[in-house]
DNA sequence: AGCACGCCGACT
DNA sequence: GTCGGCGTGCTC
């Protein structure tokens, strides 16, 4: 007997493990771990899909298994590489592992669920009233409540019966094809042996023939040539050709860009490439982190590794972040491996992401670049991760599974025996602080390649009068340069960190910013109480009207938005034409592209927008750089707010001045003496490191301490209080006297679509029973969740808030 | 999730 | 009496 273990697709703890299946005869030839399949689940007739993890001989099932119905794939869709790690992520991220499961495949792959009502008695006055002479009739959400009640007496009545289908969106379109390893002369020899009455063989030879280089040749194309079944059987008797299985491309390959070619190393680009190329070669799973400043060209130094993985017959896997997946970027790559690689960016559809899963799966490319997801790319035989931008938070999914690419790559790595880069001008404090440790190998880049100079940055103290008597947000300093651009015809990108807009009290005299007494970071505004918040510890107080320290009436909410300051630029500057880049003008897909493209084509002459412009964009006309606000995100009350503007602030000065023309940059601050604008002026990214740590290690943070937030919602703020201060009691008897615990404290909308969301954070060191407890939590409140509680456990969060 | 079972109030 | 509401527990 055979016995598969499957984890079904029913996303709940209880059903969170394997359950147990019979494998029919007539299967066990064909289930294989890492095939989906359909399963009876539950006591009715439903259907479901599920994962099949392993199989066995014996069950340790007391009651009868229900056997396999079908089998969705010809070949496993996942690999024991990923079946072991989406056991691991589950475990990691507290997700289910269904859901991991499904994250790894595209969505095409996801089942979808109809259920259709039959009736069994057509003579039925009830059920013609129903089906009106239809077949049968699906069950939809949008059903009224009459109807479906209608449909549950008909079911008790026996007089009608509900079937459940499953659909598999992409149940492996394949399509059969032929093909051959015989060369031309083979087959003219193979065609001189065949009897002078085989005319179907010859035609199918000569079409061969002439079509050596369309090869696979998909069955379909063949009878439409007029050639049948029968005479293929025949040639794959006759060991002429054999058929095989493609998956039609919905899409041909792109163009080609221009062939490019390695690029002469620096000094410290080929130090780089050498102690990366011999982890390689040694397949040592040794993770490096480059440091290297914008400009220090850290993108041939992944090229160049890459070609040495791909020249010894392995494959590599890139992760970029989702913006800088930008043409420009793609075609550095492909144009250097050609059609080796896939790329996997979110501007695919569903069917050509599909596509190039397949082409990755069955082994047609050997280097994969992507964003996030594509770290569970099914290459085999990684010979080296490169993650660039690592410090990005985007690299941490923040919905279910919450899991970080950059802990999937070291994971991976692990398994395959290859190194890891991680690379970034500004790393993550946390990997620099791994670095130190010795736990990664340092690779620092501190020179520019080309002798590009460094932008020429200012610091604009907003305090001082004659800044602070302007009417808009646009300092004279930033109003005169701008000026200068437009004339010069260069052009200009303008910055504005808006997050957490108006959410917190700043004094336009002095430069104070409202903080907590207890926790050293802004208190935000609630709306709802009207009252000024900490949301880590809950402290509250009143909205000052002076100014605590100066006693001015300057203070007030701080913060602009986009179309407020393009208004200004366009009272300004009207002759400017100017490109706004906000979430609202880039909400439709490809918009962001077109934007850029356009600002790239000089269409434009100021490109103004949040964050998102910041990144790993080259423009060589851009001269100007203005950073509205660089407060903004310094007072969000996270503790990686100073690490977030210095990046922010490093990456956009970074996009001043190429080559030939010089670069100025603006940053416009209340706070111009804050170690995070001083450092990222001067791109000094180690005196920042310094002092964040130090900051860090007082307060007792990341990379110092571990740090897990739970959250718990509900739509009655009591109740969800309530079940906040249970889990706190629950974590504190599990945890030693060297935790941190915080909480509970409102998130900071604290009201999201009619719940209330209340916060735990754990700071610890080493908490060996807290790994344990959360899982029993989860567990003890899976039965609240049909009372409307959602507990939700993100482990290393990117941002609290 | 979906479904059965079981217990309760309120209507043909 | 029975229909339908909701709480509880189970799914190989």
């Amino acid at each position: 007997m055979t016995v598969a273990e499957v984890i079904v697709d029913v996303p709940t703890m209880q059903t969170n493990r394997p359950f147990e299946y019979d494998v029919p005869s007539n299967l066990s030839e064909v289930v294989e771990p890492g095939m989906r399949v359909e399963v009876p689940f539950g006591r009715g007739k439903r259907k479901i899909q599920g994962f099949v993890m392993k199989l066995k001989n014996t069950s340790d099932f007391k009651g009868k298994l229900k056997p396999i119905d079908r089998v969705i794939d010809l070949r496993p869709v996942l690999s024991s590489e990923m079946l072991d790690l989406s056991s691991w992520l589950a475990n990691r991220t507290y997700s289910f592992q269904i859901s991991c499961l499904q994250t790894m495949l595209p969505n095409v792959m996801r089942a979808k669920y109809h259920q259709l009502v039959i009736p069994k008695d057509d003579d039925d006055s009830e059920n013609q009233k129903l089906f009106q002479g239809q077949d049968n009739i699906e069950v939809t959400s949008q059903m009224s409540d009459e109807t479906i009640r209608l449909i549950n007496r008909l079911k008790r009545q026996d007089k009608v019966e509900i079937e459940y289908v499953v659909e598999n969106k992409a149940s492996q379109i394949k399509r059969q094809a032929i093909t051959t390893t015989l060369n031309p002369i083979q087959l003219r020899e193979k065609r001189n042996e065949l009897r002078s009455n085989a005319k179907a063989q010859l035609k199918l030879v000569n079409y061969l023939i002439d079509n050596l280089n369309n090869l696979p040749i998909e069955l379909s194309t063949l009878s439409s040539e007029g050639i049948n079944r029968a005479a293929i059987k025949t040639a794959e008797k006759n060991d002429i050709l054999s058929v095989v299985e493609v998956t039609k491309r919905r899409k041909p390959v792109g163009v080609t860009p221009e062939k490019t070619t390695k690029m002469d190393l620096s000094e410290e680009q080929s130090q780089a490439v050498d102690q990366i190329n011999q982890a390689i070669d040694s397949k040592e799973a040794k993770t490096f982190l480059i440091e290297g400043v914008t400009g220090s060209g850290k993108t041939e130094v992944y090229l160049q590794t890459i070609d040495r993985a791909v020249t010894e017959n392995k494959t590599a896997l890139m992760l970029v972040p989702e913006i800088s997946l930008t043409p420009q970027m793609v075609n550095r790559v492909t144009g250097r491996f050609g059609n080796k690689v896939a790329v996997l960016h979110s501007g695919l559809s569903s069917g050509e992401r599909y596509d190039e899963w397949t082409r990755i799966e069955n082994g047609s490319v050997q280097v994969v670049v992507g964003a996030r997801s594509a770290i569970f790319a099914p290459l085999k035989n990684i010979g080296l991760i490169i993650i660039d931008e690592e410090h990005e938070a985007s690299y941490k999914q923040d919905d279910n599974p919450r899991y970080h690419a950059r802990d999937v790559a070291l994971w991976r790595a692990k398994k395959h025996n290859c190194p890891v880069v991680l690379g970034s001008a500004t790393p993550s404090l946390e990997s620099r602080a791994r670095a130190q440790k010795g736990v990664y190998q340092l690779i620092n880049m501190k020179k520019r390649i080309n002798q590009q100079p460094l932008p020429h940055v200012q610091i604009v103290d907003m305090r001082d009068s004659e800044n602070s008597a302007v009417k808009g947000d646009l300092s004279p300093l930033l109003q005169d340069k701008l000026w200068r651009v437009l004339k010069r015809h260069e052009q200009a990108i303008i910055l504005l960190n808006r997050r957490g807009y108006s959410s917190f009290m700043m004094c336009r005299e002095c430069g104070f910013v409202l903080k907590c007494p207890n926790c050293d970071v802004s208190l935000t505004y609630h709306k709802d109480l009207g009252k000024m918040k900490c949301h880590y510890c809950g402290h509250e107080e009143e909205v000052p009207e002076t100014c605590p320290q100066c006693h001015s009436k300057k203070i007030g909410f701080y913060g602009t938005g986009t179309q407020n300051l393009e208004r200004q630029l366009n009272e300004l500057l009207p002759e400017a034409r100017i490109l706004r880049m906000d979430v609202d003008t880039t909400r439709r897909k490809g918009a962001h592209a077109k934007i850029l493209k356009q600002f790239g084509d000089q269409n434009a002459d100021i490109l103004l927008g949040t964050q998102m412009i910041a990144k790993g964009l080259d423009f060589p006309n851009v001269t100007l750089v203005g950073v509205v606000n660089a407060d903004t995100t310094l007072s969000l009350s996270d503790y990686r707010a100073s690490e977030r503007t210095f990046q922010l602030l490093t990456q956009a000065s970074g996009r001043a001045g190429r080559a030939d023309k010089s670069g100025n940059v603006i940053i416009q601050t209340f706070n111009p003496d804050h170690y995070a604008i001083k450092d990222a002026a001067v791109q000094d990214y180690e005196t920042f490191y310094k002092q964040e740590m130090y900051l860090r290690h007082q307060a007792n943070y990341t990379p110092y301490y571990f740090t897990t937030l739970i959250s718990v919602s509900h739509k009655d703020e009591g109740q969800t209080l309530k079940q906040a201060y249970w889990l706190k009691r629950q974590l504190t008897t599990a945890l030693s006297d060297s935790a941190i615990l915080l909480g509970p404290s409102p998130t900071m909308v604290s009201r999201k679509q009619n719940k209330y969301y209340y916060q735990i954070i754990v700071k610890y060191k080493h908490e060996p029973k807290l790994h344990q407890k959360l899982l029993e939590i989860l567990n003890d409140t899976q039965a609240d969740t049909k009372k409307g509680f959602t507990v939700a456990i993100d482990n290393e969060p990117q941002h609290i808030d």
